[in-house]
This record gives structure tokens, sequence and C-alpha cells, in this order.
DNA sequence: TTCAAATCTGTAATAATAACAAAATAATGG
DNA sequence: CCATTATTTTGTTATTATTACAGATTTGAA
């Protein structure tokens, strides 16, 4: 895996290879994920990015993020039960979310890669693998 | 696996086990989980459960199903992002979603067991494998 | 049998997401 | 460059899953 916090990319390139136009919002909701690699909820990215786009509305962000799923620009992640979760990287990988702070972050450990093969007849087109408990931070404040 | 369809020890014993006090309420959701493997939403068990238990609360089906995962009874899945889903088979397996008719069903593949383990530093207690696409059923349904 | 604890129930509140239509912006053809 | 059309954005409203809560019921123990 590349560096952990960044995708060496611009998020114009991204979007036009994905076929999406590159309109100022969508430029702007891809950037963030692809400098914000901290798998973001809809609120966040909204908040984060609201100061500078005091226009930006709610539904935009909704909108955008859903295109940019359905154009293989970022993928969606059901890790957290509460709200979905966004990221830029879309090469298989593996995700871990902390029970204590709901931090969501990616680990070196590779996921099995099943995409393309059939399973028990079932056609394989995705596969996400989830990893909970404690991070670091967590465990250490424990100890005392 | 054992049989797909049914897990082989009642629900008293699972509850006993779990140290879940067997009211009728929970006796019904802990059995219909066990002897319904379809990793059904809260809706789908209060109403499968209604008509034999009129006086059935939706509410007492949500406090139910947060027991029996707190207590190891049963996991929750976040693979739909649209609704939990609840599954009486605690040893770890796969489950599969299907992008079409939505149903989840477990396959027959290892999902790496990592439980225990410290992975950069983040103390693993679950993990879930993911896998999404079509369906035999749905695959053969565009087959014209 | 009585009292306290546990459980269940129904309603009301919350929060995430989707639907929708009007306003704004961008693209196209003359 | 202007007029028309298509696309995108926006704000409001609706929907839906889940949680909070308080009163009613049931259970268990003395």
């Amino acid at each position: 895996m590349e560096n952990k916090n960044k995708i060496e990319e611009s998020g114009y390139d991204r979007l036009i290879k994905c076929g999406i136009r590159p309109s100022v919002q969508r430029l702007a909701v891809m950037n963030y994920l692809m400098e914000n690699r901290i798998h973001p909820t809809v609120d966040k990215i909204f908040n984060d990015l609201y100061p500078t786009m005091p226009t930006l509305s709610r539904t935009t962000v909704y909108n955008t993020l859903k295109l940019l799923v359905e154009s293989g620009a970022a993928i969606m992640l059901t890790i957290d039960e509460r709200n979905t979760r966004f990221d830029a990287e879309t090469k298989p990988h593996t995700h871990f979310m902390c029970y204590k702070c709901g931090t969501v972050t990616d680990l070196n450990i590779n996921p099995p890669v099943l995409k393309g093969n059939y399973i028990d007849d079932c056609e394989i087109l995705n596969s996400e693998l989830y990893l909970y408990g404690h991070c670091p931070e967590c465990v250490n404040k424990n100890k005392n």
C-alpha cells in the first residue's frame, strides 16, 4: 500500500478516468476523499467542506458519493452500523474499526481476492474484509 | 459447516449457555434465528413471529437482538447497507449478498481467522468477510 | 401473598437517507 | 453571442430504521 494518508493521483484525473464530469462540487468531494484517508461519513465530508463552500448542500454530497461509487471512483464501507463511510482507495484492502473510539483505519493485511470467481455458483463481484477490536490508542488508554 | 438451514442445539440451551434468562419472547427470537438461517432483518423477524404472538412488540425484538449479540448468542451483520441482519451461527463463516435480489447466504469458503491477534498494534476481537455479486437464481434469470 | 426486580409494550423522538421539484449552471447549435 | 436544452445543484419534505423512555406486566424471592 502506498502512503497511508494520500493517494498520488489528482481528483480531476480520477473523475475523468471514471467518466464523471468534474463539477466544482464533485471535485471537492473527490479531492477530499483522496487527501483524507479517514473513511469519513457523509456528515464529516459535508461539515469539513462547508466552511470553504458555504453554498454546498448535503444532498449534493449524497448525490456525488452515490455517483462516485457507481462509477468506481470510490467505495462504500458498511463496516460501521450507524453510518456509511467512503474511501477513495478502490484496490482491495482490509478495514478495521475500533469498538471504543469508532475510528476506521486500513490494515496491512491482504484480504482474500475473490472478485471474478464463482463460489457455490455465486458470481463474486466485490468483497470486504472488516476487522473489529481495539486500536492502539484505546488499548494504551486502558493500561492504568 | 453443519446443516445449512438449522442449528442442532435448542434455543433454550443457547440462551442458558449465554447467561440469558429465557423469557417467552427471547426464546421465540432465539429459536427463530436458529431454525431460519436466512440472516433476517428486524422487520422480517417481527413480521414472522407476530401472527403467533400478537402481543409482541417491535421494541422487544430490538431489545432482544441487542441482548443476544452482547451475550454472544448471535451475531449482527452489516453486510446490508439498509438494515442490520442477524445470524445464530456465531462461528466464523463467510457471507454473501446478491446485488439483485438482496438475499444474504452463507458461503462455503473459510474466512481468515484473525480473532485474538494483533495487527498493526490493533487488537482483533471480531472479523467479517462479506462478498457481493449475483446469486445463482439471479444469474440464471438473466440468461435469455 | 407481597414486594422488588426484571421484562415487555407502545408511543414519541432521533437520525440517516431518499424523493422531488425548482433554481442555477453548463453545453450546444444557430 | 444568444437562445434553447440538458445537466447539476439546492432546499424542503418524506421515509425509514433505530433508540429513548415511561408505564404496564410479569417473574422471582422472601
